[in-house]
DNA sequence: CCTTAAATGTTCAAGCATGAACATAATTGT
DNA sequence: ACAATTATGTTCATGCTTGAACATTTAAGG
């Protein structure tokens, strides 16, 4: 009854599956490193879902909210929370556009600017310091494998409410 | 100011560094299948973080709540928010420990087992998937790395409040 | 023994994330 | 032009997660 699925070698418990076993490694990982990145911004006030959130504004000037939802797998009602806040500490603007009145254009202020630059190198050093003496070879084959998978469960992701798969 | 550490070779922003473009690849793999699992775990009524925890009483029957937690590196608060829900639904079952007054010890009941089972099947299958044709190797490697990302985060993660680095 | 420190679990307020329902604006079809 | 559909953003109730404060129990030090 647990194994005639999924399983091609007769392994009777899932962690006995060398993809699970290293797929609850990535799991951890990502969720440390969360932790640890939290903990490291702390005195910038900002957590992991805003730093997300300027790194985008950074690079993708006047991206609008539903785009900046998209790249980062969330759902827009989330960003209609947050970017308010970041509003009102004077880090982003919103802009409506001119020529299609529903959007909302964000940007980074200087102060935003300054901010996001201050908490990406907090972030570049630990993911440097984490990844101490692998070789960058390893991290490449690792970017691969995630971007295979990244791509597989985008493309099985279809019709769901609220979020459409990124771009 | 942007490039005066943490950067060996000069890469002006993060986003051209290979381990920071690695990881957010990781990252979101993993956010993308937390949300999968989610929806395909919907019929069972039950979500990553309440996997988590029923896999870990399959695995190690009679724990308490601070060992689970401390091996899902979530807080001690987390599992008694989660805990009671389960036992209401009779999922678990918590009994207290006759030689330590404090700790509950937690084990599955044969709904929870079974309904164990049920939902390891539907994630064995979402993950294996999902690394569709990736050589085994692959994995491996991938494994191999977050393993050394974790002790490297663990070690660097003393002192600190209500979590206190797992065994 | 008795005081102090540590460990375990609970409660609470706050913040993040979600999906549904809604309002407004743009696009499409006729 | 008009109706129907789609797209964007907001609001709301719900649920997960956290950290602090607390109570109880155990362990350690004099």
């Amino acid at each position: 009854m647990n194994k005639n699925q999924a399983s091609p070698k007769d392994h009777h418990f899932p962690w006995e599956h060398p993809r699970f076993r290293s797929w609850i490694a990535v799991a951890r990982a990502c969720q440390l490193m969360q932790q640890t990145l939290t903990r490291r911004m702390a005195h910038l006030d900002i957590k992991p879902p805003h730093l997300d959130i300027v790194i985008n504004l950074y690079r993708f000037d006047g991206i609008t909210q539903q785009e900046l939802a998209r790249k980062l797998l969330v759902g827009r009602s989330n960003m209609s929370m947050l970017l308010p806040q970041l509003e009102k500490r004077g880090l982003i603007e919103r802009r409506g556009d001119a020529k299609d009145k529903r959007v909302l254009r964000l940007s980074l202020t200087a102060a935003g600017r300054a901010l996001t630059e201050e908490a990406m190198e907090i972030q570049t050093a630990l993911i440097e310091s984490s990844h101490a003496g692998s070789p960058i070879e390893d991290c490449m084959k690792v970017a691969e494998s995630m971007e295979r998978i990244i791509s597989t469960l985008l493309k099985e992701d279809v019709e769901l409410p609220d979020r459409e798969s990124q771009g």
